[in-house]
RNA sequence: GGAGGAGUGCCUGAGCGGUUUAAAGGAACGGUCUUGAAAACCGUCGUGUGGGCAACUGCACCGUGAGUUCGAAUCUCACCUCCUCCGCCA
């Protein structure tokens, strides 16, 4: 949520950030609104400290044996003029409070200004693209040859976009999952969180999915709440409506879940493997830090990602966002994208984004700062650390031998206990 | 699921219809003292939202939402959460 006082002084300056991701966006209607509801509250105000007040006089003349009827009908007539007015102060604060939340974030002023994907920036390239000398096949035929996945068996039970894992292909996801927490709490400093898979609709305002992406999200027919699209949801509104210490930042958190996403309008896109499904883990980082050192700490997240790839050995590089491509609450944002041989291109795996106070004026995460003594908003950032059916899919791709067997990266065989995946 | 009890500021905790402007203590911050620190003492100290260049000031907020009343932290109702006991249960 944008902070309606920023919108207010600086109307022109929010305008022209919202223009660089979509033209359509403006500021207008909700700046209306706020005029509006500030005038009903300065009435309303005014009469609540008249009604105090006389009511007070009430009490005092009451103790002195003096007739009040008078008084007290008077008052109740002001009690009704009031009732009126916060009806509508409640209506204007409703208002507002629907447009600022369907009202994107300010993208930051790095980031790249463009109308679509084909303005995001390459950063860098890593990792060398493997030249195969033999046929190069697609991680789900080498999934079922090497009878690590069961697509039809998983629709069978489900739905299309849900898979079985089995044997080692079960074992290799784990393997991922156990290898991403340990490096992550260990080397990184993340404080491992295993939070609810299932999350209310407050949470889900919070990190931005409400109440404009209800549509790509599970719910629950009878209780008010949602499958979590990423980790990103519960860990982040642990600290929802606090206050911290500034001693207590950065908070560095990492979780493994599985992440549920309806992928509403994405019919017949990616239909086949591994690459999007309606259910799949995830490891994800989340930060809690303060303004200052949040562009550093986003850098820093980033590169834990990437550090996951480099140790798997797998090619990747590391993309900015334009403007256009940006997610709804993120101001800034890098995408890791690992190559995929059968399809010779690079495939997003990690997205590592920086949300500003966007979040955290959502949620109500604050921390007092040491400076001003006062509670202030925190800035949240986010990224997987990895994707991991994504990255499963990867290293049966990129380290497939020409005898059809599967390599297991180094870091991966202790976890996996084994060197090889053979036929 | 049933029966009781409880939700007050950063924390603990008083207040149970009318100068409450939410007591008191702790923590925190500033100061005095000290070679330095501790202790002691003095002072500051809730959140949100308006008005004002500012000093300052209005209003709202005592789990959430309705209601009663001239007036609600205080009374009524519903809901949420936590605690105790019972039942069920991996």
């Amino acid at each position: 949520m944008l902070d309606i006082k920023v919108i207010r002084e600086n109307p022109d300056k929010v305008n022209e950030l919202l223009k660089r991701r979509n033209a359509e966006l403006s500021i207008n209607e909700v700046l209306e609104i706020d005029k509006q509801r500030r005038e009903v509250q300065g009435k309303a105000d005014n009469l609540r400290a008249d009604r105090k007040n006389i009511s007070q006089q009430v009490g005092v003349l009451k103790k002195e044996g003096k007739d009040t009827t008078e008084i007290q009908e008077n008052v109740r007539k002001l009690g009704e003029e009031i009732k009126g007015l916060e009806e509508k102060e409640l209506e204007f604060n409703e208002k507002q409070k629907t447009l600022l939340l369907n009202i994107p974030n300010t993208p930051d002023e790095t980031t790249p200004v463009g109308h679509d994907e084909s303005a995001n920036t390459v950063i860098k390239t890593v990792g060398e693209v493997p030249q195969k000398s033999f046929e190069v096949k697609a991680h789900w035929d080498i999934g079922t040859e090497l009878d690590l996945l069961d697509f039809e068996r998983g629709v069978k039970i489900s739905e299309s976009r849900f898979t079985i894992y089995k044997g080692k292909g079960a074992r290799l996801e784990r393997a991922i999952i156990n290898f991403f927490l340990d490096v992550h709490t260990t080397d990184h400093g993340y404080t491992e969180i295993l939070p609810p898979y299932l999350v209310n609709s407050a949470s889900m305002r919070g990190t931005g999915q409400l109440p404009k992406f209800a549509q790509d999200m599970y719910k629950c027919e009878e209780e008010d709440l949602y499958l979590i699209p990423t980790a990103e949801v519960p860990v982040t509104n642990i600290y929802a409506n606090e206050i911290l210490n500034e001693e207590d930042l950065p908070k560095y958190m990492a979780a493994y879940t599985p992440c549920f996403r309806r992928e509403a309008g994405s019919a017949g896109k990616d239909t086949r493997g591994l690459i999007r499904q309606h259910q799949f883990n995830k490891v994800e980082l989340v930060k809690l830090c303060t303004p200052e050192d949040s562009p550093e700490e986003h850098e820093k997240l980033t590169r834990n990602a990437e550090r996951m790839l480099e140790l798997l050995e797998l090619p990747y590089r590391r993309i900015e966002l334009c403007t256009g491509d940006i997610g709804f609450s993120a101001q800034k944002c890098y995408d890791l994208e690992v190559w995929l041989p059968s399809s010779e291109c690079y495939r997003e795996i990690s997205s590592c984004s920086n949300f500003g106070d966007y979040q955290a004026r959502r949620a109500g995460i604050r921390y007092r700062s040491k400076l001003s003594g006062k509670p202030e908003f925190l800035h949240t950032i986010n990224g997987s650390g990895l994707a991991v059916g994504r990255t499963f899919a990867a290293i049966l791709e990129n380290f497939r031998q020409e005898d059809g067997s599967v390599l297991i990266p180094k870091v991966l065989q202790k976890y996996f206990g084994a060197e090889v995946i053979k036929k």
